[in-house]
DNA sequence: GGTTTTTATTGATCTGGATCAATTGAACTT
DNA sequence: AAGTTCAATTGATCCAGATCAATAAAAACC
């Protein structure tokens, strides 16, 4: 009989939880293009430059995507690479029989889709994880606008680069952490990544559900909740539901660190 | 790290071979240029053919390497890729205070270091599993060989691609499979690696320790000791010390997917 | 050759996290 | 407001693989 709940804290919010001024933020905004990962590629593509001279839509072009939706999945043929705009993505790598294997996730300001420019076709599958908008920028219709490659697939070059890295960081993460350390580690990243595009790092909604986090960081979803409220009670953060208020980042670095 | 498909037959008559007499393989013969995985970008580079103009050892220059020198160092800043001639190379991801995570293994053919490409900087160190050889391509000096950038880009694109696709399938691994499954998996790896390079993919040398191949999949190198052993009895393989033969394809097959 | 050092095998035990199972809670529908 | 459905929490149990420990076998060295 788990009622450790009423007896002592009458009305109020339980410790571990987020004050209830909090409100749910209800539609991300959209980042500024100098925030933006694709900002280098556009650049080199003279967006955003005043009489460009290149007409909009024919190589950019801006899509809303709804909660639950694909931009592109898995065996297509590459046509563009996105950079979200607003909202949030993973990306799933189909895996056999099983269910499939989340390999990402993509927030504001984030590329999705680079990889498909390397295999001629999408390698996974990128779902909208709420209601999001995306850039689509169409790297198939390059050659027809006449502009010179070189800059282009440097960004490329180095896009996949970054890729790499973050993977082989992931594998070592999957290697030598504890479950506990993979989660304070998750949530640090996500705090951070948020950061790098200008929003709040402190403060901020999962928009994945538990086992997609269980699912990417190799464990079982009953374990990723332990964790979590673990997390709440000893401090490090608050969260109620899937709103995630950090109050000691140090306690969650060190926890990261093991 | 699987490139691109070869559509030539072997010339090179390996030195690991199959003789019921297990000969250790004195020294390993370099592999034809026709088989390596670096074979696009040289010949985007014009090499090979005759009268390039280009003088060998601009671009292009080739080393013999210790068992247990480094080709390059993690944070070492980028200079050339290299393409193993012979023998064998571990890669290193340096981990804090911790021993070093080994992130990859590469065979003759096969291509270290384009990472570095995209990052300025090597972000492993590469290390001879034996006594070995390299073509080393110094790409830091490709700007004063006049030669057009374009093509090569594409090639070092798709090279990248694959090792994201590589290691997004390591991940996958990592997550779902038992150490049985993992193990099994590696030698048949191993083995499909040596084929697609014309040597042979039945008997083999791991040129690696059972303590590199257990920090490469995530598991204890006493259990990789025990599982190889427990293969060789239920005759999947044949095992002595270092030299692997496949005696059960099928059976093995049938192992690494559970 | 013999001696030391490193690497691999095998056994015995222990544990982190999976799995099974039962509620509880949110978010949609109507 | 009351179902209905899906996501999350919490508890109880179990096992694959880690860890500890003790040889054994190669390789390296003098």
């Amino acid at each position: 009989m788990p009622t450790h709940t009423d007896e002592h804290s009458p009305k109020v919010v339980p410790e571990n939880r987020c004050s209830a001024t909090d409100d749910e933020p209800r539609v991300a905004a959209e980042l500024s293009c100098e925030l933006c990962g694709l900002g280098p590629v556009c650049h080199v593509l003279e967006y955003g430059e005043e009489g460009s001279g290149v007409p909009e839509g024919v190589l950019l072009r801006r899509r809303s995507v709804a909660r639950g939706q694909a931009i592109f999945s898995s065996q297509e043929p590459f046509r563009s690479i996105f950079a979200v705009q607003s909202g949030s993505f993973k990306t799933l790598l189909p895996n056999g029989p099983r269910a499939a294997q989340v390999i990402g996730f993509q927030f504001a300001g984030e590329v999705v889709g680079i990889e498909g420019m390397a295999e001629k076709h999408y390698p996974y599958t990128a779902r909208a994880l709420e209601n999001s908008s995306v850039c689509e920028l169409r790297l198939d219709r390059l050659p027809e606008s006449g502009k010179p490659l070189e800059a282009l697939q440097q960004s490329i070059i180095e896009m996949l680069g970054s890729t790499v890295a973050f993977n082989q960081e992931l594998i070592t993460t999957l290697i030598h952490q504890s479950a506990d350390q993979r989660i304070a580690g998750f949530i640090l990243g996500l705090s951070r990544r948020l950061q790098r595009r200008g929003l709040d790092g402190d403060f901020f909604v999962l928009s994945m559900s538990r086992s997609d986090i269980a699912n990417y960081l190799g464990l079982a979803s009953e374990t990723v909740s332990r964790i979590l409220t673990r997390l709440g009670r000893s401090g490090c953060i608050k969260l109620r539901h899937r709103r995630v208020r950090i109050t000691d980042r140090r306690a969650l670095e060190r926890t990261a660190n093991g």
